[in-house]
RNA sequence: GGAAGUUUAGCUCAGCUGGGAGAGCAUCUGCCUUACAAGCAGAGGGUCAUAGGUUCGAGUCCUAUAACUUCCACCA
């Protein structure tokens, strides 16, 4: 047999494990009617992406669920794909051809879509080789691309399906356009951000008089498409100047003064200019009132020709002039500090101006009320719960979605306009021939779709919808998606609304939602704070299990987590704590012939508390598993692990395997082999590198441990009173290792232990143990206290009454102390039990069980106290 | 303006359907005990934000308050 190494090198064999996986399929999924399937789909991430933190937790949380499914014999999915990322891929590659010195407007679209795929070809599969790192144990053969054939398929259909349902459209609204990304952007790609700004309040002369109207604005350069000026209509202030005419300084144009109950009066100077071409509410009170719009500005963020001697100005110059200007003519009344909500584009933070644009939207109250009624019906559930209430927010309150970008890089609205009849044609297939005229004067619509669009039907394009694949059939719906709660209104509600559209089902049952991954002082990594960690070199430095473990391990459910490199050192301490737990058992098997069946053997009482722990482990992990608790799951098995089986176990069993008893020696072996498997089995789906490189030492285990069966709770093994009794073979342990140090006897010097017990067979059938895990030479079972004379330590435990008798070690008074604290606790301990126990109330009320327990607990107290008691008196 | 979350040991955080406050790190003491010093044994340290309420019993449920965080809406 191959021997382990001495310590934990996980790159000694974490690639080589990742690679043994692949080679033996155990990532891919089957379509098999004798099993239950259990799909997860990926959130693809951007092509242009790097592997974050957010990833890592997000991908762990995913690999956590299934290889805990695949173990439990489900037939797993776990679809991985990379997403186009329209905007942000486009960012990019338009930089690149800067740099090249050229740019798309002059190589054409064509050119720059060959250069697009070409540049995809050659960088968008690196984010996939470093998920790979992580171990992620999805099924790559199956890796898809939201722009690939069949999802560019999915995209064409669900189009073409809304388009003829009336609930795709195409219109002049507002929309928010980014003038850097020179695109539309829909709500939810706007971040808002309170910034510092100005008020500058101006005078409109009126017309016909000597007065003015004041009013006050954020933005001074949209007054060049100013329309009208409004103010309440029950403000008396202005009243008289309803109905009358303006002269728009700067321009030749006259606006009228209107009445709209939009206008707050105590707000500002109560009157309101009205812009409806560049902001939403000014939209409205222009359509209320029949107002013209007038757009200033272009694409890019410079003012237009409506600006008159303004035009080809960037807006914010044009904001300077403007303001000089107006102070020259004497109309600037005055300028005020002010910090208002501001609108950034999320990709690359310029302001958004809000402008009218003609642009298509997806009709939006149609969609979300059945995506509504499935949580409410719990056909989709939250884990947290909490995260629910987000979702109706949003979707209660949603507004139609822009959906068209004026992009080059994404899936191209497919729609055809006839040059010659003006026909709007939205089809399936790419359209040659106008279907109303038959001319051949066709044009594709320019713009490219939301990226978001596409990744809205990524639980079912990918398995091939519209079309009945078997693996749409077998595979979907699928059963949970993990991802983070910032991605709630992008994805998780358009998932679902089109889910439910297209294919008549949630297109998950289940969504885990996790928090953010934050620095060490609890801030957003960020690209601009330059704060953020990269996970490969983590990676590179303590090893992928040990990163995967760090990120689930004390996390609640949906909450943030903060990221420190001391949480990933725990978690590299814990492996090689395993590590060498394993290279233990491993010494002592040697050339043994044992396996890890228990059956039929003869246990001793550790065996059995070990044996116990073990299935209760099993239990509350699964449980824990189930529920998505990966922290408490992951905190029980750690647990248990370090502290039952490493701390307790192992250094029991030491003394039969270095004793004589081969009998003995023979099936404590088998019990350590018996419980390390299961524990790193257990452990797999936290720590699958390491298991796996563990499991392939151990003698008799076949195949991989990522195919293994997950150990399942076996009532036979329960052993509850032993377990229990054996408890209190530790608390003897504990005890007498606690006065040994508390009275400076080094851990070195053995001494004797006299017990006045009624324990005597369980104390026997562990004395060995007890001698060695305590440090004693001897323990002798007495009537009283008085045999071990009087410079004895004592301390009652749940077996007795224990005296190491320590000679010159003791110092009366210390022991005295000692005890007295001791005392004071058993008499809290009383005080607490009385306060409960002659409480009527209590008495009558709480459960019967309850009583009794603590009726139990009161004369244990008692029984203590009076023992103390007597050993205070004799010193 | 609306909503959600957080507040527990020095620090970072767990704590499921209410029934004797936990972990890791840090601190202190003692140990190289032949798996592991990335370790072992032991110890100290908490009015569970505040105030009420429900209950026999509240860190846990309810109400209010405060502080912090986040999301949404938005007044030009």
């Amino acid at each position: 047999m191959k021997e382990m190494q001495t310590a934990y090198d996980p790159k000694e064999f974490e690639e080589r494990v990742y690679r043994a996986w692949m080679k033996s399929g155990a990532f891919q999924a089957h379509i098999d009617p004798s099993k239950a399937p259990f799909t997860i789909m990926m959130p693809p991430p951007n092509i242009t992406g790097q592997l974050h933190m957010g990833h890592a937790m997000d991908e762990t949380m995913q690999d956590i669920v299934v290889r805990f499914k695949r173990m439990q014999g489900y037939s797993v999915l776990w679809q991985p794909g990379t997403d186009h990322a329209s905007l942000a891929t486009e960012h990019k590659i338009v930089e690149k051809m800067r740099e090249e010195g050229t740019s798309k407007e002059e190589l054409g679209r064509e050119e720059f879509l060959r250069r697009a795929w070409e540049w995809k070809e050659q960088y968008g599969g690196k984010i996939v080789e470093q998920l790979k790192k992580l171990g992620s144990s999805c099924d790559w053969s199956r890796l898809a691309f939201t722009m690939d054939e069949t999802c560019s398929r999915a995209v064409r259909e669900a189009f073409f399906r809304l388009y003829h349902k009336g609930l795709i459209y195409r219109g002049s609204r507002i929309i928010n356009w980014c003038p850097d990304c020179k695109t539309a952007l829909s709500d939810e790609e706007v971040a808002y951000s309170e910034d510092a700004g100005y008020f500058w309040y101006f005078n409109y002369p009126v017309d016909g008089t000597d007065e003015y109207i004041t009013i006050a604005t954020t933005r001074p350069e949209t007054m060049l498409g100013d329309t009208a000026v409004a103010v309440h209509p029950a403000d008396a202030r202005y009243s008289r100047f309803v109905g009358k005419t303006l002269s728009l300084p700067l321009t030749d144009r006259k606006i009228p003064v209107v009445a709209d109950e939009y206008v707050e009066p105590e707000f500002g100077t109560g009157a309101v200019k009205i812009t409806p071409a560049h902001d939403p509410n000014d939209f409205a009170v222009g359509l209320r009132h029949d107002l013209p719009m007038i757009r200033i500005l272009n694409d890019d963020g410079t003012i237009n020709e409506a600006g008159g001697k303004f035009a080809g100005l960037d807006r914010y110059e044009a904001r300077k002039q403007i303001v000089e200007e107006m102070k020259s003519l004497g109309l600037l009344v005055k300028i005020e500090a002010h910090t208002h909500n501001v609108g950034h584009c999320h990709r690359c933070n310029a302001t958004v101006e809000p402008l009218v644009s003609k642009q298509w939207f997806v009709k939006m109250a149609p969609l979300a009320k059945p995506a509504i009624d499935a949580v409410v019906k719990n056909k989709t559930k939250f884990t947290p719960d909490r995260f629910a209430k987000i979702y109706y927010n949003w979707l209660e309150n949603i507004r139609d979605w822009c959906i068209s970008r004026q992009l080059w890089w994404g899936h191209r609205i497919p729609v055809w306009y006839c040059d010659d009849c003006g026909a709007e044609i939205c089809a399936r297939e790419d359209v040659t021939v106008c279907p109303k005229c038959g001319s051949v004067h066709l044009k594709q619509d320019d713009d490219v779709l939301d990226t978001w669009f596409s990744s809205a039907l990524w639980p079912f394009s990918t398995l091939g919808w519209p079309e009945e694949t078997p693996e749409y059939k077998y595979f979907y719906p699928t059963d949970v998606l993990v991802t983070g709660y910032d991605i709630i209104p992008f994805w998780v509600m358009r998932m679902m609304f089109s889910g439910l559209r297209y294919t008549g089902k949630v297109p998950f049952r289940d969504v885990l939602i996790h928090g953010l991954v934050r620095d060490e002082q609890g801030r957003k990594m960020s690209k601009s704070l330059g704060n953020g960690i990269d996970p490969l070199k983590v990676i590179e430095k303590y090893g992928a299990d040990s990163l995967r473990l760090s990120l689930v391990t004390g996390v609640a459910p949906g909450n943030d987590t903060r990221f420190t490199e001391g949480k990933v050192e725990a978690a590299r301490n814990f492996i090689n704590k395993i590590w060498n737990a394993a290279r233990f058992v491993l010494m002592n098997v040697k050339d043994a012939d044992v396996t890890a069946d228990i059956t039929g053997i003869k246990l001793q009482p550790a065996d059995r508390y070990i044996i116990s722990r073990l299935m209760t482990t099993i239990r509350e992990t699964t449980l824990a598993l189930q529920k998505f608790d990966l922290g408490i799951a992951a905190d029980k098995l750690t647990d248990f692990a370090w502290s039952d089986f490493c701390d307790w176990y192992i250094e029991l069993s030491k003394s039969t395997l270095y004793g004589g008893d081969t009998e003995k020696k023979r099936s404590t072996l088998c019990v350590l082999l018996f419980v390390l498997e299961n524990t790193l089995k257990l452990l797999h789906p936290f720590i699958p590198f390491v298991t796996e490189e563990i499991y392939g030492y151990l003698p008799g285990t076949k195949g991989q441990i990522i195919t293994a069966e997950y150990p399942r709770y076996n009532t036979k093994y329960a052993y509850r009173s032993d377990a229990k009794a054996f408890e209190g073979v530790i608390d003897l342990i504990k005890a007498v290792r606690a006065i040994k140090v508390s009275v400076n006897c080094p851990p070195s010097k053995k001494t004797h232990l006299y017990i006045v017990t009624e324990s005597k067979r369980l104390i026997t059938a562990n004395k060995t143990s007890i001698l060695r895990l305590a440090g004693l030479s001897d323990i002798e079972f007495a009537a009283s206290g008085a045999e071990a004379g009087s410079r004895a330590v004592s301390q009652v435990c749940e077996l007795g009454q224990i005296f190491i008798p320590l000679g010159e070690l003791v110092n009366i008074e210390e022991e005295r102390a000692r005890l007295q604290k001791e005392l004071d606790r058993v008499i809290a301990e009383i005080a607490r039990s009385d306060g409960k126990l002659l409480n009527n109330n209590f008495l009558t009320k709480a459960p019967k069980k309850l009583v009794e327990e603590e009726r139990a607990k009161r004369e244990k107290y008692l029984d203590m106290k009076e023992k103390i008691e007597a050993q205070l008196k004799s010193l």
